[in-house]
DNA sequence: ATTCAATTTTG
DNA sequence: AAAATTGAA
């Protein structure tokens, strides 16, 4: 009798090049699976539109998987592995095929699940089915890995190995013999009762599917793409490739869609045209973009949690609730800012350029961590992503080499004529200001009394004024860089007391010389590699074990739960150690155990990471620092507050918890009616919980001092 | 050819 | 916001 295969699909959903579903079909009869496993995901649960895509996706799937003589097993569980260990003694299956993922969570539980199927006895077989290169096959000339895109995506362009052509979905599987426990996909329970009148309306706009992406696909090559170059620019329209959440769930290969952009490309370049092979190039660095977070999570498995650089680490975050409040409302009194995040609100997108706006203002202006504004994306998102969301709300907040300094600071008003010069995007979703004329669209607080009472507009009722000047925004954060790099002194030299009573050298940072907001540490996790001339590349997915806070979070609730699943959600989501900032302040001196105030999930690093894997370098850096997470205080917003239940779970425990925020009467809560129409666009969200978790959290530093001086310099120039 | 201003790009 | 590029003078 051949040999039965348990595929296992996670974020895959496809059959065309498909390696671990062509992989296990060779090998014999094939049992589709799939597992929903909330448990595992943390503080990661994705949100209604997001679950809401998976369904569809799962029930396309399903379909054609049946029509190949297969159909697809649906589990809900505390554990995968649980699940995979179970279907496999039902079926005498030996073996499992999965292709590989690198988000924090995934690569602890894929770790984890490999060891446990292989203490069972069953061989492990795992592809690259999301990359056109493994992250541990590219590394720079010194067989480092990269930590700036540029010099990353010429590598990859340079590859010696051309990527393969996309695998064909295979003609037809053999089922297994008998009969197994299966799910519908509504059983599953990935959409929650009062979530469908909302995601009804998703229905009208999107069509999730393997299928359909490949049709999207065909759409884009024959449409946008003819004009990427130049309307990429534009916010209003369908001017990219809308590919993003068939990407997402592995629905299009990126081999597939990056074989075919290429293709397209020699044709242009036999015909001579620039302007087409521009507009391939610039798509193919997007696709490149979402090639380097998968290789970023892989390399610095801490960058959903902390910035890459690790300087900075004393920015007083502002833990403001209101400002997060009114920010997610769209109500921050800056238009272009209100409109894009009533845009995410109510359709779960956004333009790239109004991500870069939206969370640019969250960071810069509020001087909220951008981990809260990076969980507001995750759960509003329909394309959420985690690897590329880090990437991009580093890339912003100044934590990475090569994106945006921390200082700088875009100015909405004018990004609103630059971006949006008719303002028509303004007055599509902020009503209130449709009346008002161009002039005025993108800085209404400047309007003459007369031009707002034409326009219906009363600022302050209808329409919300600044919520913090530019200049005054400009001045808050120049102060708090100011006052990081006293704290950072001062660390440094607590530091340095430290290291005379007997540290010694061992917490020695390399590069410590020299004023330190000059440098650019990164941190590095050192996964183990392999000689290059060793021949092959290792094909199985290596796992850097960093024991980071909500990867231990996860690797504990996949090993170790077993409370029912909703409960588990919202305990995973509201429980955290109550460390409210004021009493964190006072923990500050005398504390014998500088771990005791971070509560659970907080483990020292060093120690974790001796008792977890042997593949792990930790490199000194990361020492030294859990020696000083411990002291930090006020500056700690690492937690990120609940703003609405993704869970029914949570709703309860979000009524009874105190509404901060004053402003705005909140219409509703709970329920996650949010419609397309205009009237609900007013406003209607959950209350927030405080949810204070221990924070290590982000921190990140200017990269040249001559900023700094220069900066301190337009300030005196401003003042004059 | 040269300079300055405007525009575009920047991960 | 700043650097790089383009274009007009």
């Amino acid at each position: 009798m051949a040999a039965c295969s348990i595929v296992w699909f996670r974020r895959d959903l496809r059959l065309e090049d498909n390696p671990a579903l062509v992989a296990a079909a060779r090998a014999g009869s094939v049992i589709p699976v799939f597992i929903w496993c909330p448990a595992e995901d943390g503080q990661f649960h994705p949100g209604r539109v997001s679950r809401w895509w998976l369904k569809q996706s799962l029930i396309h799937l399903d379909t054609s998987l049946r029509s190949l003589g297969s159909p697809l097993i649906m589990r809900k569980a505390h554990s995968s592995l649980t699940v995979l260990l179970e279907i496999a003694e039902a079926t005498g299956a030996t073996q499992v095929f999965f292709n590989h993922l690198y988000d924090p969570v995934s690569l602890v539980r894929d770790h984890g699940v490999k060891q446990g199927l292989a203490e069972c006895g069953i061989s492990v077989h795992t592809s690259n089915g999301d990359l056109l290169n493994e992250p541990w096959e590219v590394y720079d000339d010194e067989g480092q890995a990269f930590t700036v895109f540029n010099a990353y995506w010429q590598k990859c362009l340079n590859m010696p190995s051309e990527p393969e052509a996309p695998l064909l979905p295979p003609r037809r599987l053999t089922g297994p013999i008998g009969k197994i426990v299966s799910y519908s996909a509504e059983e599953l329970g990935l959409e929650d009762l009062s979530e469908k009148s909302s995601n009804a309306l998703l229905a009208r706009a999107w069509c999730p599917g393997w299928s359909h992406a490949n049709k999207s696909l065909e759409a884009f090559l024959r449409g946008a793409l003819l004009e990427y170059a130049t309307d990429r620019q534009k916010v209003d329209g369908v001017t990219t490739s809308l590919l993003s959440p068939h990407l997402h769930f592995g629905e299009l290969s990126v081999r597939k869609l990056f074989y075919e952009v290429h293709t397209k490309q020699f044709a242009w370049t036999r015909e001579g045209s620039t302007v087409g092979e521009q507009n391939v190039t610039l798509f193919l660095r997007s696709i490149g973009l979402r090639e380097y977070s998968r290789y970023l999570s892989f390399h610095f498995p801490f960058t959903h949690e902390r910035s890459l650089l690790a300087n900075l680490k004393s920015f007083p975050w502002r833990v403001d609730e209101g400002y997060f409040k009114a920010w997610r409302q769209g109500r921050t009194g800056y238009p272009l800012v209100d409109a894009g995040m009533r845009e995410l609100w109510a359709t779960g997108w956004l333009h790239n350029r109004i991500r870069v706006v939206v969370s640019s203002f969250c960071v810069k202006f509020l001087q909220l961590p951008w981990r809260w504004g990076m969980k507001y994306f995750w759960d509003t998102l329909l394309d959420a992503d985690l690897e590329s969301d880090v990437l991009g709300w580093q890339y912003i907040s100044g934590s990475l080499p090569d994106g945006h300094e921390l200082d700088r600071m875009d100015n909405p008003q004018l990004e609103g004529y630059r971006f949006d010069p008719d303002g028509e995007y303004v007055r599509r979703w902020l009503p209130e200001l449709s009346r008002l004329p161009n002039e005025w669209i993108h800085h209404p607080w400047d309007a003459p009394l007369s031009a707002l009472r034409a326009a219906g507009v009363e600022l302050g009722t209808n329409y919300p004024r600044p919520i913090v000047e530019i200049g005054v925004a400009r001045e808050r954060l120049q102060a708090s860089l100011a006052e990081m790099w006293e704290k950072e002194a001062a660390l440094k030299a607590s530091l340095a007391n430290g290291m005379e009573e007997g540290l010694g050298e061992t917490t020695e940072v390399p590069g410590t010389g020299g004023p330190s907001h000059e440098r650019m540490d990164v941190h590095r996790v050192v996964v183990r590699r392999f000689a290059p001339h060793s021949g092959s590349f290792p094909r199985d997915q290596l796992v850097p074990d960093l024991p980071t806070e909500s990867q231990q979070q996860a690797a504990a609730s996949i090993m170790h739960q077993s409370i029912p699943i909703e409960e588990d959600i919202a305990s995973t989501a509201t429980m955290p150690p109550p460390v409210p900032s004021a009493s964190a302040g006072m923990s500050l001196v005398g504390v014998s155990n500088p771990l005791e105030g971070h509560v659970r999930g907080s483990v020292d690093r060093s120690q974790s990471a001796q008792a977890a894997v042997p593949i792990l370098d930790l490199d000194l850096n990361s020492t030294a620092e859990s020696v000083v997470a411990g002291g930090r205080t006020e500056s700690e917003s690492g937690a990120v507050p609940i703003w609405s239940p993704s869970v029914p779970g949570q709703v309860q425990q979000q009524a009874s918890a105190e509404c901060l925020v004053p402003e705005v009467a909140d219409v509703q809560q709970g329920g996650f009616s949010r419609r397309l129409t205009q009237s609900m666009l007013r406003v209607n969200q959950g209350a927030m919980a405080s949810n204070k978790q221990d924070s290590e959290d982000d921190f990140f530093v200017p990269k040249r001092e001559g900023k700094w001086k220069r900066t301190v310099k337009q300030q005196a120039k401003r003042n004059c």
